[in-house]
DNA sequence: CCCATAACCATATGCTCATATGGTGAAAAC
DNA sequence: GTTTTCACCATATGAGCATATGGTTATGGG
């Protein structure tokens, strides 16, 4: 065998060079030809490790949700071993998906610009659905854990709660998304924090 | 002077072809010389009345989203005329964003695939946020109508009102338009109304 | 009756792009 | 040291498309 090569990091790299070129120009200016320049890669080599264009765009759409779905995670982690209020963690959790910094608006750019493709995209479309089930359902966890450590009222119905953190969230998110200020910003996050405090108003009796 | 035409109606016979194929296609299946077939024209006289595909495509999207908005000020009308309370008109509307059927399930689709194009398409930017703006003040001002005839309590904050019922629908809309059943559909409007009746809760006084 | 002109058409042109093709080089296995 | 095979490359190929071009038709004004 010759020359031995870390094909998933190539891959990576060439997903990181489409969601920046997707980010600062869009999803219809991304070319194999000019993602190929941007890594400094040859067309052909692109094309090794990506048969078609499609695989290559859909794998950079999954990388970019993995990374936000991989902090929110990570979140949990930390909030468990800390024993933060699940409202903080709610909080911040939803916060991932607001453009409000570079990082973020990337994300939100390149998740938008492949939303758009879902009208005639059904692979798409139907990864769309399903990261939003998961969102709702990691909410709906989350509510429930409230009610059992007194953060959450015993009368909240989860899925209800969980469906409308999820749709401010993604509401406000295109809203930040086409007015990309500072005061917005603050606004969007004043907001998310009333409405999740509304969800879950107690005070966790576990760290008394 | 030869044959005189109507150029507007032409206009609006193809924008309305090119709302359907969007519909069904999606954005980047959507070519002149489909559009031209779908009207029945040539793609030369589909030239005629649109020198590019550009001003096709945004037209078409103006059309979309003035449909819209002139059923909510139709809807707003009628409510004064009829002395309805503000929050019903304010449900009634929001949910015209909503795809909870065939004729809102289109006008969804075309708005969101042009706005996965907002992402390098400045002048969509400006118009997708424009409209946001447009939506925001409208309630707005339902919020403070509904202050001065006692539906809503004095101390709301009418903007952050505005901009949480914009943002729920928004997202509700999103949600709709990948899962797309009568159960969903039921669920958001029942979310929507409720949010709305938290912010509305009071009883008009001049009805009385 | 005539001609200017809007409406409309078929087809040409030229570009961009995804993908195909036919390579080279180098390193590991034997 | 030869062979195999992976990594990588330059360029060819051909499809799809927006737009340009050079018409024809028919109608209302003179």
């Amino acid at each position: 065998m010759p020359k031995v090569v870390d094909h998933q990091a190539r891959r990576v790299q060439v997903a990181d060079a489409v969601q920046e070129l997707i980010t600062e120009q869009g999803l219809d200016r991304v070319t194999v030809a000019r993602t190929a320049a941007a890594v400094g890669f040859s067309v052909g080599n692109v094309q090794h490790y990506f048969p078609t264009k499609d695989e290559m765009l859909l794998f950079t759409h999954e990388r970019v949700v993995q990374k936000i779905l991989d902090r929110v995670s990570t979140l949990g982690e930390r909030a468990t071993r800390q024993q933060l209020p699940i409202r903080d963690v709610v909080v911040e959790g939803l916060a991932e998906w607001l453009p409000v910094d570079p990082r973020r608006r990337s994300a939100h750019r390149v998740t938008l610009a492949f939303l758009g493709r879902t009208v005639d995209n059904p692979r798409l479309a139907r990864s769309h659905a399903e990261t939003g089930r998961l969102i709702r359902s990691m909410l709906a966890t989350a509510v429930r854990n409230g009610k059992e450590c007194g953060e959450v009222p015993q009368d909240t119905d989860h899925g209800l709660a969980a469906l409308e953190l999820h749709c401010l969230t993604e509401g406000l998110a295109l809203q930040l998304g086409s007015e990309p200020d500072a005061t917005a910003s603050r606004a969007a996050l004043d907001l998310l924090t009333a409405r999740v405090q509304n969800a879950f108003p107690g005070r966790c009796r576990q760290y008394e």
